[in-house]
DNA sequence: TTGCTCCTCACGTCACGTGAGGTGGC
DNA sequence: TTGCTCCTCACGTCACGTGAGGTGGC
């Protein structure tokens, strides 16, 4: 499932949040603000953490996120919304670590034509149960049977 | 989740097998060849029997299936198609117990029209992926980068 | 003192996958 | 005796959900 790993052509996709001019260390987020923002819950950020695929700084206990670890986020939910599993967005930050800085998500073009077959079939399969779904609706598989209502 | 269970027009779905006229018991099949025939596993198989879905006979310790067997499974795996839990489909076989034989999946009209909703819910997040995937790939959002190939 | 937010275990969920170790009949 | 098919535990996987029980600062 891994690709060879030595294609060349690598296109960065740019969804992190914008720099946004070096905030103080007054500015990060408690836990709770960060699962706002992003409409995650308090497990998922620390379920990321234990994957390590954020790591917040710490103010005693509590985590600290600063604006590095929110463009981390941001660009780990939207490989979500591509529809790639946390394996393979670790592989995905992994190999853009070094070159972009780890905050980009690099897809080779192997990659996307991979995921878009694979998006594709899942879409096929819906399309399917629609249809199915729709024809037993419309009454075409009904078979109407009664209840034990009356007596 | 559970429907209010009051609903009186239910839509059954005839996607079972055919009757094939009462067959011997000389002609169950082994797990092996029940799981060939459907495409699924053994471990499957062994794991809708421990959720009480499938209750094949059994030789010694081996299992044997039946055609009622069969035909509870054809129902099982076409509401999996549909895009239903193994919990809701324990409930739709429940529902259709003792007035179809509990062969048919029972779907309501508010059933169908949930289900029609939440696929289609899904169907809208796949085209979202695809078409920031397509974006992707064709470039839009690419911005290359050398990979230290040569020296 | 109460209430809020934060913390760390740690087991539960979903639908099976994947060995480990053993039996039975050709 | 070997090989095949079958069996029963039982832990692993994926991406978290869900308490339990405890701490810290206003």
């Amino acid at each position: 499932m891994r690709s060879d790993g030595g294609d060349c052509s690598e296109r960065t996709l740019a969804w992190a949040a914008e720099p946004a001019a070096s905030p103080a260390d007054e500015t990060a987020l408690t836990i709770a603000q960060l699962s706002r923002e992003f409409g995650v819950t308090l497990r998922t950020l620390r379920f990321y953490e234990a994957r390590g695929f954020i790591s917040p700084r710490r103010q005693g206990a509590a985590r600290r996120y600063r604006q590095a670890d929110r463009e981390r986020l941001a660009t780990i939910l939207k490989a979500k919304q591509l529809g790639f599993t946390l394996r393979e967005i670790s592989d995905l930050l992994a190999s853009g670590d070094g070159a972009t800085g780890g905050q980009r998500l690099n897809l080779s073009r192997q990659q996307c034509t991979e995921q878009i077959n694979f998006l594709e079939r899942q879409k096929r399969d819906i399309d399917n149960a629609l249809a199915e779904l729709r024809r037993a609706y419309t009454g075409h598989y009904v078979n109407a049977i009664e209840r034990e209502v009356d007596g």
